[in-house]
DNA sequence: TGGCCCCGGAATGTCAGACAATCAAAAGAC
DNA sequence: GTCTTTTGATTGTCTGACATTCCGGGGCCA
């Protein structure tokens, strides 16, 4: 049975900057976010069963509140509802991660084309902002700030180019690209790799070329999936 | 204040074909299910707004299970959570619309690739098969089995793509699709266009030419919100 | 021995009722 | 007339309970 640690306490010790303007989570926000954490952490591994009355013990918050905060983690795809008899936290076979992959190269390429078309110059800005607020962390020795650096880096992406349905489709794929990085701790133990992908996704972002930029993107994204799916598949031969 | 019937008679009165194989929805998607229909008759239109416990009396629900189906549909987007004061049916500026269309444009066109892409063919048919079920309907005095039958078109085009990103990206885009109509009854009540606008895009895909259908659907969501928005805008001005 | 049926455990699905937290606007004080 | 207080409304959360459904084990019968 995983251990998980109750949220009152890791809601308060976020290693962020105080950037919040202090909105202090929901308690459902908070399981969401601890249960979140969990999966990235490994704590919480693909096809780990969870049970409402034992999260509900774990986490010292009421059943109720345990069930909000799973349904809503259902929605995005993190775990899977089987009716009647529990929940599992999702994992992914090759041809999704692929899936996964292509959706977000195109939509990736959806918000770079916002960016690119934008007149005053104010999306780019916003990139390099995330850029900034990026390269802070990419470094950091904690797994859990480098891989929440990571997926804020690319929310930022699709909200600089200020479409608002990007937005919304948002947490679904993060969900999913945190079980595709959960699925095998190798890929995500390999800080340097990414870092010079996301240089070079930056670098392409800054030349305005968008041939460059798809180029980049695909390599980031598409041929690390691919990269990931020969790893499982080694795996499941081994 | 919008009145809605309990859902446990809505649901059983569906007008569709006893293809469900007796899954009898839960109380919670039954309610779920009759919000959404709400909207799309006009019961509820975007601003309006909803409480839990009148919606527990009004529809014979505890108000747990309203809370869980209001919290799926403020997820899918088709309400709007305001921090204890309530939640509303979501409204959409111009500039959503159109980042609304462009979106779909670009997840479309994803699909369109994988359906011409396919091997054996099995994709191009559930297209079709999806087209045949869709015919079935377009023409249906009653405007709620019009718009469902259409929804269910676009959804089976991303379904016969086979890819799994697509279909969890699905519910979102339902949900803005649904309050794009409700925004503006005029559109939704122009049948004849819309079985038009159909029939082009089935034939391009038919075609299998990228480009022609490329054109087919960009007449079909692009255009179609710019005719939206400039309704809207006009209304605005009046 | 082997297959079918029934039953109990376990978990979810749903309900009722209650209290605390929060926000908005009305009521009151200066 | 403006600021403060209060109050009402609504959500957020909790406790406890019952109904429903599924899985697997034990008993019955051939």
């Amino acid at each position: 049975m995983p251990q998980l640690s109750p949220p009152a306490a890791s809601a308060a010790d976020t290693p962020r900057p105080p950037l919040s303007p202090a909105p202090v989570l929901s308690r459902r926000d908070s399981v969401v976010q601890e249960l979140r954490r969990a999966v990235v952490r490994g704590t919480l591994r693909p096809g780990d069963k969870l049970t409402e009355v034992n999260l509900s013990e774990t986490l010292a918050v009421s059943r109720p509140t345990i069930r909000e905060a799973l349904n809503q983690l259902a929605q995005e795809g993190l775990l899977v509802q089987e009716p009647y008899r529990g929940l599992r936290v999702a994992s992914l076979e090759p041809s999704q991660i692929l899936d996964i992959a292509r959706t977000r190269q195109a939509l990736d390429m959806l918000a770079v084309d916002a960016i690119l078309e934008d007149d005053g110059g104010r999306r780019m800005t916003a990139v390099q902002e995330c850029w900034a607020e990026y390269s802070r962390w990419e470094n950091d020795p904690d797994p859990l700030t480098r891989h929440e650096a990571h997926v804020a880096f690319h929310r930022g992406l699709w909200a600089a180019s200020e479409n608002s349905m990007l937005l919304r489709m948002w947490p679904v794929t993060e969900a999913h690209l945190t079980i595709a990085l959960a699925q095998d701790q190798a890929i995500r133990s390999d800080p340097a790799r990414a870092s010079v992908v996301h240089h070079h996704l930056i670098d392409a972002l800054q030349s305005r070329d968008r041939d460059l930029i798809e180029k980049a993107f695909t390599v980031h994204t598409i041929d690390s999936a691919r990269e990931l799916v020969s790893i499982i598949e080694g795996k499941d031969n081994a």
